[in-house]
DNA sequence: CATGAATGAGGGTTCATTCAT
DNA sequence: TATGAATGAACCCTCATTCAT
């Protein structure tokens, strides 16, 4: 019977709009200042039903960030088989970085605090996570273009790709503060943003051309 | 008779005692697992003196951050005076900050959880701590090596120099975090440390050459 | 299938339980001098329980006193509807008042303390208190009794209802006080305390006849 | 010599000087709400200092509750002395506690503090200070008064001197709550103070005359 | 599966009082 | 005498988690 094939999806369904509350109160109050009361009240669902669905608020807080990345892997999955050559889909994943950025706010923040946390304290779940942003995601993208653009000529081989990889990953981090608050403390008011991002680019890049 | 200069040094010498536990506390537990209850133990002072040197836990983490970025300071100060092009001095600059991360990582830890806080909810002593961070202080410093670059002709003018600095200085944020925990995410353990991180500024450096 | 209608009643059960330990210990500490951890223990619940039903220490105050002018209340109802004159049911009324003081100490006190709260810093749960008390209670039938007597010709009518009734219900209040502790301030323990009420009844009411 | 004699003044007068600043502090804050710290501040003496002339908080606010009472008396003192009969004198006294009332609310305050002080704690200074309240003080003279009425024949004689001299007290006491906060539970705008003043007299005293 | 009442271990902070100088 | 640094016992309140129904 397609019984339990409805009760699954229904299960998964029930999920889903608990990581939708969650979501809405991670990014309007903060991960530390939510309480469970908050997601089970935006969710319309008691609290003890949250711990059916997510052993903890860490836990949730990660299924959270983890639907943050997908979202990120959705608007990049189509780069790859794109007939450019390696710069310029590194041009192009840094552009969608931003749009990211911009529109995702709260999924951006979700994923960078995953990113900050502290690795004396991590749990195996989380070092999963880990796994899942920096290997199967928008790092490992980072990695294969810059060891496309090798074989191609057109990045430099006389640096690790490794390294590139991570001082683009890097500067793709720091982009994201940057579009989030730390504009102004660069006195860079009178620029508009889209040209900033095409000299920063350009910038970045430059660097690592052959 | 001086008894009142006395007093007054050892009064600083006591704040700085707890200074010396909360560093201690703060950065073997993180900021936000650690009690009062901890540093008055490591302090070995009661809960209530530390209230009378701090008028929070926060403001006794900002006294910890606030320390950190003076040793940064420190360590930087004497660079701007030397007989080198602009580019040496990024260099030079790059390296002590390596130096800072692996020698003090829990005061870089505490610089970057400030770094690291939400605006939305920032106070005022947070708002100056910040200023000092990122006027007073590296961030200063990487502005003005640039600008001084671009008046040598070896830095780049084609492109704003408030946006060379900041991808230099998230550039370095990067090295942090990648010295303290993202180096294996790389796969990059046969690689020396130091020629690593020679490779890496000379790759951050190079796009910024005019 | 009324499961919810008792689950309702077992909340509001346990809820007038919090209030019973509440008083007993309000009662015999003194409402400052009183801690949650002394309710919770007193009702053998756990302190966080306890903010389940009352939001704060004062929440549960208030729930207190509001029993107490209930129970005041109560003891008076029946009196409007009684064939007496207004006269009559002053007197009825005051003796009412010591009963209630000489049986009920604690609720008399819980409610006297809301009466001696400091206007300055009144928060709007006790202003409607306040107005419990004043508006719909014992103050209010001693009011519309004045104005009862005034219309029956039996108080005088030269001074204005409010200031007699204002009069009478502060000679409550003394009374109460007297109840408690002043008696002996007088040097009248040479008196049945029956008689004593009846002259003090008779004292105060000859002053408002017609 | 008298340099002993001096020493003595100064130590009084810094005790005074003590006392003005708790009241200073008591009457804007009130009781609960002051801490020691506030005191020194305002005294601008150092918090042991105070302990070296009080030895307690709670010692602090009764001199200042005793220093109230003797303005008190210091206001009624010449009063026995006057030519009027006692019910005259009555009236005057009455009109001399609502100058008080409205002149030193705080002063007011702090006498009424102590008076509902709960008798089940009370230290053996503050049952002196009860005393003095009540026996040396404005409760005296309205006994004494009662009692001078009851020998000119112009106070009824067929209730105890002590029930009327505890009657009038607390309707004194109730004036002062009513000068204080309550007036406009009566809804008694339209009236002017004075009349009203006039006519609670009157209507008090009706009752006690012969 | 869903509930929500109950828990209880802290959390940061306050403040009257003491005491060495 | 005067200081003010130090104390430490409480205080109220929070909240992630559990579990009987």
């Amino acid at each position: 019977m397609g019984t339990s094939e409805r009760k699954k999806r229904e299960k998964l369904k029930r999920r889903d709009s608990i990581i939708d509350a969650a979501e809405k109160v991670f990014f309007s109050k903060g991960f530390e200042a939510t309480t469970m009361d908050d997601i089970a009240e935006q969710s319309e669902l008691s609290k003890g039903t949250l711990y059916l669905y997510f052993k903890s608020k860490e836990d949730l807080h990660l299924a959270v960030a983890m639907r943050s990345i997908k979202i990120l892997n959705r608007l990049t999955e189509g780069l790859a088989s794109q007939a450019q050559n390696a710069i310029d889909k590194l041009n192009t994943l840094g552009h969608t970085f931003i749009s990211f950025a911009k529109q995702y706010p709260g999924h951006l923040q979700s994923i960078l605090h995953v990113e900050s946390i502290d690795f004396r304290q991590l749990s195996l779940s989380k070092t999963e996570l880990k796994h899942v942003i920096f290997k199967e995601s928008p790092v490992r993208m980072v990695m294969e273009l810059v060891q496309q653009g090798v074989s191609e000529g057109i990045i430099r081989k006389d640096i690790s790709p490794g390294i590139i990889a991570n001082m683009l990953w890097t500067q793709m981090l720091g982009l994201f503060q940057f579009v989030n608050f730390q504009k102004s403390l660069f006195e860079m008011v009178d620029i508009s943003e889209d040209e900033m991002f095409e000299n920063y680019m350009e910038l970045v890049l430059s660097g690592v051309r052959s």
